[in-house]
DNA sequence: GATGAATGAGGGTTCATTCAT
DNA sequence: AATGAATGAACCCTCATTCAT
């Protein structure tokens, strides 16, 4: 924890070293960024940087980590969605929308790309960081969870393993979303956002659709 | 294509420098990486290496376009499975298998990392390196596109799109599967794989599976 | 002015970098300069020269620029001379030794030579350094304009316009001066100064002496 | 003497070579100019340049030396003029005119200024071109000399020492021209000639024409 | 005689880091 | 707590030069 709960030297100068920090590190990557210009975006000498912070590395973890932590306290989901059994598929739809956008969000991204390069080299960022670097945003898939949990209480879906299914959820949308998007580099078009949650949205409700009479009179979506 | 496309040096001293680029890169991304070490690790002069590429940027363009096309080479899928409506839940669990094998390649992944976070640095990389989200396997995919829609014609799928539908098979075997290795850096167990193999599997059947009669009899899920 | 009128790190350090810079320029030129061998000449790190001054090219002006004010601030004529109309002769005599070994002081010298080819590499030269041909002596030359002028006044000399007087009596001893020296890389021996500055004194009276009467009875030549 | 010669290799290899190299070397010196460049420059091999000369200092040499005695065969007055005693002052300064254009001469200022710097550095410079790397144009001033000898033998001038007088002349020429083009940095235009050959022919007279009964009445040109 | 390939040394510059104030 | 000054190592790149073809 180290830095993050024992912060020196006067707070305004520490986050604006953040700042400029996780700017310089998600331009340049680790080793490409620079303390030097770290210390003149942050408008303060280079030693305060290592009055604040142990080292580079130790800057690294703690923007890494404060940054993880913020995005996800920032994202979330529609909360009245998938509350009753009718709009089933529209609802669903706009859950993928919106989480598409939470996981494309750009700092997010930015991050993600990040870590997925850097876990290898600092492996402490795994621990700190809620596992793997991958990225996703634990309390949106939490809420997912319930909600399918709830919507399969209520007979309306058949799901055996929410958090699979929520998994599963997730990843037909994240997948493509992180390929077309070459892993957030850039932003999707409305009409893209739109394609990637109507699919991921009637694949799932096709497997996980709870009333096997209204199967056959299904017309699932082209 | 550029310096890979008109290799001047001996071919011995390129091959030993791309090798050993290759793995710097791959270990330290590109600003880490050092030439001088790579010179020393090829067992040739800096010059050399100069000599046979413009640039640092030119050579990580020429070993990862090289290394692209060799892993995409390299991976495939066992041919004999999903040619017949039997098995049909056994056959696509192994494809589920070696697709999951080679999509979590330690090399492929290795450079999936890298390019991840250069593409933004390098546009150019994108162009190269086809799609450069960087590292599904073009041939796999085409495969299991192929397959998907014989099996469709054939009377036992119900896939309108196979392409698409091959799409949210990988992602469904990709996504989890890079979040428990953190993209490539811990290598899975077999019973992760199996796992993982089985749950896509299981999940694209219940989706796409043809024969509604079956469905109600149908002993599903883990 | 630049990096010469905010200097930043300790003087010391700053002086003795500009001082080893001197030498180095002066004996190698500009690219034959190494920073490393000015760096430990100053016995200072490489790095402190790039804390005090931008770049290579930025010492370069400023050891330029700050040798050629000192040179200028130190090249003095004696000032009782060229006072009465006695001793003409020997008096313009003495003015033009003097000259000669103010212009091809050692230190002008060698600055002038690095100036002659580096001006036309680095064109702010030319502005810093006061019209860059590089190296006639300002202070020196103004003293003797203003000499001929009240000698003229006097009735002693006939000089229409005396800074072009000036000029001419510089250019008769300098470039010969230069010729003779190699532009200052070897010493001229006394009988070579003495030489010189009778030749130009006799020729300059010869042409500005404003009594024609005794034009005839002058006993002129060497 | 050496490579120029005994040259070794085709001679059209070798002069590319030297053309090259003399561009190379005004422009940047001895030290700036990169073998490399003048090898692709001269569309040759780098190899091929240490075929026709023993190293770099070889090739300078041999270029200088090239350079200087071309230019000088280049470099003459029109020898009709200062043959008669009328038009005597329009004659000078037609010499001096052109005198003038060939000491500023582009290529010459250019060599002179290479010279200059680097007869220090490489003493054979001052041995093989005639002295102190001044650059003056020996034939040219050869002529002068005769010229004024004859006019002092006609009568029509009082000139001791013909060539300490042609000097004279030259210097007056020279040393402004130097200074106001920064040793042919730039170029003079057509007034800025005019008015310093009429300056050097009115002062060179004013000292050295012959008949004093003409002095008293003589309206010299302002 | 001419080349392409290779070398080792050194170029200028910037790095992350520490000391003294 | 914050700074300016300084460090030594390392950076990418280019140098003049030589070897093998």
């Amino acid at each position: 924890m180290g830095e993050a709960t024992v912060p020196r030297g006067l707070p305004a100068k520490r986050a604006a070293v953040m700042a400029a920090a996780e700017e310089a590190f998600i331009q340049d990557g680790f080793s490409g960024a620079s303390l030097d210009k770290i210390a003149v975006a942050a408008g303060v000498s280079k030693q305060t940087i290592y009055n604040h912070f142990s080292d580079k590395r130790g800057l690294f973890l703690a923007v890494v980590e404060a940054a993880r932590i913020e995005v996800d306290a920032q994202s979330s989901v529609d909360d009245s969605l998938l509350r009753t059994p009718d709009r089933l598929e529209e609802d669903l739809t706009a859950v993928g929308r919106q989480l598409l956008q939470v996981l494309l969000d750009e700092r997010l991204s930015a991050l993600r790309r990040l870590l997925i390069t850097e876990v290898a080299r600092h492996p402490e960022l795994g621990d700190r960081c809620g596992g793997s670097g991958g990225g996703t945003v634990p309390r949106a898939v939490e809420w997912l969870t319930l909600r399918l949990a709830l919507l399969t209480v209520g007979g309306v879906l058949a799901v055996e393993d929410p958090e699979e299914a929520a998994s599963q959820f997730v990843a037909l949308l994240s997948f493509p979303g992180q390929q077309l998007t070459s892993y957030g580099t850039r932003r999707l078009s409305d009409e893209e956002i739109e394609k990637l949650a109507t699919s991921a949205a009637t694949f799932f409700l096709r497997a996980y659709r709870s009333a096997p009479v209204d199967y056959a009179s299904d017309t699932r979506g082209a």
